[in-house]
DNA sequence: ATTTTCCATATTGTCGACAATACGCAGGCA
DNA sequence: TGCCTGCGTATTGTCGACAATATGGAAAAT
């Protein structure tokens, strides 16, 4: 990773015209590149649940004193991807197996609920991206690319929530996500008939598509109970102990 | 408001027996503290929405350094209670009304996904704290006490929710509840005929004493909803410019 | 042998100082 | 007048140092 600190030239060229003059983006404050970072970490199995995340060989490590460290985790307690324990430092977050079954109760919902909507108000480049993820998730899967099915996957799902047009929704969700993120993947990847619940998509493309709403709301929350059954097993024992 | 600096002596006595030697709880840490002083602002409109947020004036209030106030922020960011734009500073939050609309349809599935799991777990004790707001209810109404009203109301919801025994349902939804909270306080105190959404608290409470959660679920939705039509009107112009 | 006490060390928490950036205003220029 | 330019000031961003706290183990006591 390389943190930026001046106003870089990450230029915001869209396929739109571009306005004259030097418009670029300022460089991310560092508080959320070291965020972005650790919570990259977390996510992909980089920091294991339960593990101690101490400041000082971050600070080393990217050349950064604590201080912006200490904002970072900040958030993501606020986002319960750590647990700081005062004057003990911080956890990445263990959540237990009865943890994880509430979070994706409300995950359902939410998936569900912005399936709905998103019938009602998906614009038609957001359609054509699910569709595109679609097709990813099929040549992925027969490629029997897990990896790539896992990232599909998710663009595919993500991709229908945004459809939702409800930005509280979309942040939410996503932040919901990320705290399921890493069991997710471990489940996809280690699963032994991933492949059952991906024939699902294709009735949750066309319910989308037909802007059937309850329908595609009902399949989306069927299918996400179906993974999640799959996965039960998957959850691994506490790597360590968790307080 | 008091910062505590040292663990201090707010011992843990409940009612019950009160284990040998000093169980006292740490003192909360200061950005913890400093946190909830500056949500508390924020929510009671001590900050108005979109105002500035600067540091050096809250650092001298509380004599404290900057340092655990810009941790603060983050978590107040990280909440979207605030709005920090780099290098500029940090503003109360000042969601549009569009933006509140998307907030209260999440809010509501989720406060009806609530009461629905209430209905299934919830604990003879949650049921109790659940009557006895709703007497407290009655009380406030009866004396036309605005403000005594909006808290049991608050409490009310909060207690059926919290019935659900699912801590990422009750988190989140207490999340959005803050996000909202301003509003509505204020809608309930100007509001002509705040008497009106009161009568459905007494189906509200019966539907969750018989533990019919689908139809909790629907009445609690539709409660809400009602409200906000009552409420429209009341989301006053923007007091400031927003971003 | 077991427990307790005490201390050295590692780590987190807070601070004041300095650097970087944005803002407002005066002065210059067309 | 209207607009640009440059500078002083106010504010935010980052840092290194120090204070406060927890941790682990050696030494002492039972």
């Amino acid at each position: 990773m390389s943190l930026t600190r001046v106003p870089d030239g990450q230029s915001l060229v869209s396929d739109e015209a571009v306005p004259r003059l030097s418009l670029t983006v300022a460089a991310q404050p560092l508080t959320q590149q070291i965020a972005n970072h650790i919570r990259d970490l977390i996510i992909h199995d980089g920091l294991k649940p339960g593990e101690r995340i101490r400041e000082q060989p971050i600070s080393e490590q990217l050349r950064v004193s604590r201080t912006p460290i200490r904002e970072a985790l900040q958030i993501l307690a606020t986002e319960r991807l750590v647990d700081i324990l005062p004057n003990r430092g911080a956890l990445v977050a263990n959540p237990g197996v009865e943890d994880l079954r509430g979070m994706l109760k409300v995950y359902s919902m939410l998936d569900g609920l912005g399936g709905e909507l998103a019938c009602l108000s998906a614009q038609p480049a957001q359609v054509a991206e699910v569709e595109l993820q679609y097709g990813l998730l099929q040549v992925a899967f027969e490629a029997k690319d897990r990896s790539a099915y896992f990232q599909a996957n998710q663009a595919f799902h993500l991709g229908i929530v945004a459809g939702s047009g409800n930005p509280t929704l979309v942040e939410i969700h996503g932040q919901l996500n990320l705290r399921l993120y890493r069991t997710r993947y471990l489940a996809v990847m280690q699963i032994k008939d991933w492949t059952s619940a991906a024939y699902q998509h294709a009735d949750i493309l066309k319910a989308f598509l037909d802007r059937d709403g309850p329908l595609l709301n009902r399949l989306l929350q069927a299918h996400l109970g179906f993974a999640w059954r799959q996965a039960e097993g998957v959850v691994e024992t506490p790597a360590l102990a968790s307080a």
